[in-house]
DNA sequence: ATGGCGCTTGTTAGCGCTCACTCCAAGACA
DNA sequence: TGTCTTGGAGTGAGCGCTAACAAGCGCCAT
């Protein structure tokens, strides 16, 4: 029985020589038949296992060479039960902090050998994040990254299943377990501290959404700032994230001449600030100080330079993914949180109060 | 033989009852066990075909409930040979552009039931491209979409193999036989014509990098449209993308008084302009308008609100996705180009120039 | 009766890889 | 000389799924 059993699946043209196979990817057995070993010596040179003799080494990678033979992830993860794949959830936004976060992410995890596979959630309700996590369980990830920034994303998490590695990002440092975020609370501390020794009796808050963990950390750092000196706790603006809401709270805090020191929860919020007061006639810094939070590449370009605070997304990632890693191979079982303190960058948009 | 014949590998512990599976995920023949039909007739009402008996399928899919299972991937990719992984290659940047035209190309691609994996290039070099294509042919993506915004990008891409789908997203029109991108061309034009019918005798422009098509394509459109009707075309100021660039170009435009019309080549520059011309005390619009390109989502409370060009990233998006499927379904075979025009949106910081 | 057809279901053979084995030859040591 | 070890290789089973085929059933036309 030479012949193929099946006509339709002839896959070697006999007439040639060597054999070539047609129709498919060449697979492991191919490159052994042309390198005269087994498949099992093929797999060995390709996982670097030791026990190989270097000439039988070089033969089979000159026949993995001369067959562009590139093996078969799919196979691989279906033997050994355990992918490459790391799996991120992430919310649908071009904000500049989680945008930076996953491209840091990806580019560690390449480093690494991982590939990552990104599911963005339209909205972040229970459903939305559980369905998101699901399909990457589906797909038998060996880790997930979660970006929780609300209570209702981290309540979701709360109640996915334990048999797969999972960190959160962005979320809640009372309740996540295996957490890595930026310490919020420090960076407003940074930024009101700032306010306050350039001379400010006490400084106004522009707050992002209530339901975000970052909003509230930064309102917190503000307010326990604020309390720790003895000044005066101004009521909130309340505001989103966009430059829009910025504009709205600024032209309000604009018409009121006690205001002189604002600490925006991040830089689009400061940019719609700076443009109601420049409307308005106040002069930032020389009427009124801003200081903002986020350090987007255009800060330094605001009218006037933005001081702000700047979160290092870049360490959020490596740390997200290192410890990611090290849950997945084990090594680390319990609660690991990691919290990184921004750093405070300086630019023109913080002077004294106005003489009186 | 009823006994396992290794006793490493029980998987079922007979006492109990019915038997439960330890030690591993539920596959298909333990949801066909539990539901009494064959892993096949499992397998048919995953696939939804249609000659399964109702009842059938009501007890097959009591039964994945009951054992919470999920089906894997890895040995779907294997049988059939086709994955349902969708490889992006993109540069590592925040540029607002190309996050937008990610985050969309994502969410699009979920909702078709596909998975996104994007692999982040640093340079784009003709290695890198080469690698970050290679690596998704390696997990057997079913299509690849490169963002190839530079020549060396493109000759990259040039030389990929053609046995998997590719399409370019940001290309050359004159290289790239299957393309998505903006009409830069067309926006550019918009945005010079602007400026000219606000009463400008000629418009002065502030290039992207000299390498990117997109910064090429802006120049050729603002060319071309000066030189249509007979404007003299005045020297341009060479700039990478960056605010920081704007600016530095701005301070050389600031000092010109015959100076009153810039085009930008995008947003982050016009803000960098905005800025410099600010500080060197001229006002915009009323000795200077500007245009940008982007629309970035803070353009509306730059000072002043700026008028750009609006490319519709979305659909570019999900252009490039439709014209992917078709051709993974391979019901498209020739060259396809699809080109977005982008939009002007008006804002205020384009007015008629000073009377002399 | 007999054959054929449509519907439903089961059986079997892979997909390309890894893992746990076995096998063999060449030394080491008593 | 016999036995044990060790490096280098091969063999066979099985990961969980799909595709192709076969088989059983009831129904109709012959």
């Amino acid at each position: 029985m030479l012949a193929p059993t099946n006509p339709g699946k002839e896959f070697w043209v006999d007439h040639s020589s060597p054999s070539v196979r047609v129709d498919r990817d060449p697979a492991m057995t191919d490159v052994a038949r042309l390198a005269g070993v087994s498949h099992q010596t093929v797999s060995r040179v390709l996982n670097g296992h030791p026990n190989v003799r270097e000439q039988t080494r070089l033969r089979v990678r000159a026949a993995i060479e001369q067959l562009g033979y590139r093996p078969n992830r799919a196979a691989r993860t279906l033997a050994t039960g355990k992918s490459q794949l790391l799996g991120v959830v992430a919310q649908n936004s071009t904000l500049f902090g989680p945008s930076s976060l996953l491209a840091a992410f990806e580019l560690a995890a390449a480093a690494q050998g991982f590939v990552v596979s990104v599911r963005r959630v339209r909205v972040l309700d229970h459903g939305s994040i559980a369905a998101a996590v699901e399909h990457h369980r589906e797909q038998r990830a060996a880790g997930i990254v979660v970006i929780v920034p609300t209570g209702a994303a981290d309540e979701a998490l709360a109640e996915v299943p334990t048999d797969v590695p999972v960190v959160a990002v962005d979320g809640d440092l009372e309740r996540d377990d295996t957490l890595v975020t930026v310490d919020q609370e420090a960076g407003a501390r940074l930024a009101t501290r700032c306010l306050l020794e350039a001379g400010h009796e006490t400084v106004w808050h522009v707050s992002g959404p209530a339901d975000w963990f970052d909003a509230a950390g930064r309102l917190r750092g503000w307010q326990q700032t604020l309390e720790e000196v003895g000044a005066e706790v101004p009521p909130v603006s309340q505001a989103d994230w966009s430059a829009a809401s910025g504009y709205r709270a600024g032209l309000m805090l604009a018409r009121m001449p006690e205001v002189t020191a604002v600490f925006a929860a991040n830089d689009h919020l400061a940019l719609g600030l700076l443009r109601a007061m420049h409307e308005r006639g106040r002069s930032v810094p020389g009427d009124v100080s801003v200081v903002g939070f986020d350090d987007v590449p255009e800060a330094a370009y605001f009218i006037p330079p933005l001081t702000t605070v700047r979160p290092d997304f870049d360490t959020v990632a490596t740390e997200a993914l290192d410890v990611l890693l090290s849950r997945i191979s084990g090594e680390r079982t319990g609660s690991t949180r990691r919290v990184i303190t921004p750093t405070l960058v300086e630019r023109a948009s913080v002077a004294p109060p106005p003489a009186p």
